[in-house]
DNA sequence: GGTCATGATGATACACTATATCATGGTGGC
DNA sequence: GCCACCATGATATAGTGTATCATCATGACC
């Protein structure tokens, strides 16, 4: 998990070995051409935090990547990696998990309807037990949430969805070993 | 909102005015009939804390809880509060807004099929506007969720939703003012 | 060229949110 | 009495997020 539904599990409770470089180097690039056609501006500051986002893995937290920020920009602050990180959400580049104050790069395929489009419908499924992450795209999810909302004269703007519970990995290691 | 769906606006961003005092009693007592029944114990610290969470009539932060609740109890301090929220929410008394780090009484009618019953299914509704929430109980929001995590294995316990935008009463004065 | 508005970053300080840890005291079983 | 268990008191510290002002680059405009 972490990087797709369907994907092996490698979450934050084992592995942290991050993505392959070949992987971040082809979203920095996707990132940067998204940017690009929206005017908007993929700083290097704001390129630097969304690699370092991207080559954790796994959610991460601002003070984390304050930690590895300064390895190439000493001097970083809070504002400094905050700022970027509001950017990098804005452009739907990354999400950040509220139950756990952290950030992950956003797991969309390209070409899967929106290309980082803006404020694109995700949930993520929150392993309690081995803090693996998944972003999944369910549009029943976000339809049931829209219809609901709309049931209530409510507008939406952005919808949170967070699952906690444990993943199909952890699940069948329980079954097996008891 | 902030009672429920369905209840004439007042949201933080206007009257700030509580749950008329007989909600409040009534809402403590049934949680004392609850906890009651289920062997768990609502002390007098923790009665406090709830009917200051219900008083407060909108989503209220800990230490905005801590504040108010030096008033009857001095010397009180952060691990007081946040000791009894866990409690409350542990109760499905209270929830816990987690874009808003915020708490909120649960609006949760009793007889609607589960009178507080462990962790209901729940969605929260905010207003960017006017900063008033509305906890709205939609099954087809759940049982969309548990099927998405069903497709994947995955196993839920809890689940966050909440969605940001702009509520009935601000979206019809913005129609109305332009 | 000079002026100005805009947006990004630097830099400092601060506010807000939450937990760890150990001590104290009450309640009830045995 | 003794002990297990739980709730609370009390202190300290960790973790997360903003406010504010200064500086600098860019590009529009005259
Ligand atoms: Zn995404
Ligand atoms: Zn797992
Ligand atoms: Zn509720
Ligand atoms: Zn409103």
């Amino acid at each position: 998990m972490t990087e797709h539904a369907h994907d092996a599990h490698h979450g934050s409770g084992h592995g942290h070995h991050a993505h392959r470089g070949g992987d971040v180097e082809a979203s920095l690039e996707r990132a940067a051409a998204t940017c690009l056609a929206r005017g908007a501006q993929l700083t290097e500051l704001r390129r630097q935090v969304l690699r370092l986002v991207l080559e954790s893995g796994q959610p991460i937290g601002a003070y984390a990547l304050l930690d590895r920020l300064r390895g190439e920009r000493r001097g970083a602050a809070p504002p400094t990696v905050y700022r970027a990180l509001d950017f990098l959400m804005e452009q739907g580049l990354i999400h950040k998990i509220e139950r756990l104050n952290a950030f992950v790069g956003c797991a969309e395929e390209p070409g899967h309807g929106h290309t980082h489009a803006h404020p694109h419908p995700h949930q993520f499924l929150i392993c309690g037990r081995c803090g693996s992450t998944a972003e999944v795209c369910d549009e029943g999810v976000a339809h049931a949430v829209a219809g609901a909302a709309a049931r209530l004269g409510f507008v939406v703007h952005r919808t949170t969805v967070e699952v906690e519970g444990i993943c199909a990995h952890c699940a069948s290691a329980d079954a097996t070993a008891g």
